[in-house]
DNA sequence: GCCCAGGTGAAGC
DNA sequence: GCTTCACATGGG
């Protein structure tokens, strides 16, 4: 087909603003009804119609199958959500956000910007994350009118930056965390390539060597990136969805609830994560517990409760 | 002012 | 082994 600006994705059940607002990815934002972002070196514009996605570039594309592994058009949702196991916590999850999808991204900005998150609110990752593009990437095209765009830098880049100019971006104590990984994905000490070949508990082991990543942060990497459906962050968040909604009124530690994850929530886990991240954080969080009234009824529930 | 945020690593039992 | 703490910064 000849190049263009614009496709269209057929694609039904895909939740644009619960899958970019989600907490995954930190790079999109509302705007005139549409979702602008940046995906690679490309600006890219997004808007919800009935039955489909609608995509729009500054630049004109001969292919778009970048876009459509990124979006991962072709994941089969009903598919996913039917192999979930049938809980009252995950039924609620579900039905708060059908249509809630997991990108694809690049493992490299995945990985940067996971290292950035810790003990930030999502909010504040995205401004630390516009100082950092703004600062070290390259600039993109962009259509008349809009605000100006720019590529997440590259681990060259970054490579050779500062701690101080990192610093600058208000990343705090995570800058010489930022500064280490860069420097051992440039100098291929760490090749992120090679670790799309890998096991999974492989490539956690290997994301872990670097400065900064932790078991959570790697699972962010190995689900978003890396396209490990079974891999299972587990922050405070996920946390608390957990205990109040798996284990009300217990004292259960991370690690037990790590196991009751990777035990309970099958091929799918992390898939049924991001579920109940989103949930808890917008529909049964804030109060700091409304555990719902379903109780022991859910003999799925019951059963993996009595863990120790 | 105080508490918390998509944690991690080091130091203390 | 498990628990506690420091680490920057900003929002509520």
């Amino acid at each position: 087909m000849p190049p263009s600006c614009t496709t269209r994705f057929e694609v039904t059940a895909y939740d644009l603003a619960a899958t970019l607002d989600s907490g995954q990815v930190f790079r999109w934002r509302p705007t005139a009804g549409q979702w602008v972002g940046v995906v690679g070196a490309r600006w890219v514009a997004l808007a919800s119609e009935p039955g489909a996605i609608v995509a729009r570039t500054a630049v004109p594309c001969a292919s778009w199958d970048w876009l459509a592994d990124y979006l991962q058009i072709q994941t089969d949702l009903e598919a996913v959500l039917r192999a979930f196991p049938d809980d009252e916590p995950l039924r609620r999850a579900v039905a708060a956000c059908r249509g809630l999808r997991l990108l694809r991204q690049d493992p490299w900005e995945c990985l940067a910007s996971f290292i950035l998150s810790s003990t930030k609110q999502i909010v504040q990752i995205r401004q630390i994350i516009d100082r950092l593009c703004q600062h070290f990437g390259e600039p993109l095209a962009v259509p008349p009118g809009h605000v100006p765009a720019f590529a997440f830098p590259s681990p060259d880049r970054l490579a050779r930056a500062t701690e101080a100019r990192l610093r600058g971006c208000k990343m705090g104590f995570r800058a010489p965390y930022l500064l280490a990984a860069a420097r051992r994905v440039a100098s291929g000490q760490t090749d992120l390539e090679a670790l799309r070949r890998l096991p999974l508990a492989e490539g956690r082991s290997r994301l872990m060597e670097l400065p900064g990543v932790g078991r959570k942060i790697a699972d962010c990497v190995l689900l978003f990136a890396y396209g490990f459906p079974e891999a299972f962050p587990v922050d405070v968040w996920i946390l608390k969805a957990l205990r109040e909604l798996y284990f009300p009124r217990r004292r259960v530690s991370p690690a037990v609830l790590q196991q009751f994850a990777a035990a309970h929530f099958g091929p799918w886990a992390g898939y049924a994560q991001q579920y109940l991240f989103h949930y808890i954080r917008t529909c049964a969080g804030r109060t700091g517990g409304t555990p719902p009234a379903s109780g022991p009824r859910d003999s799925n529930v019951t059963l993996y409760a009595d863990h120790p």
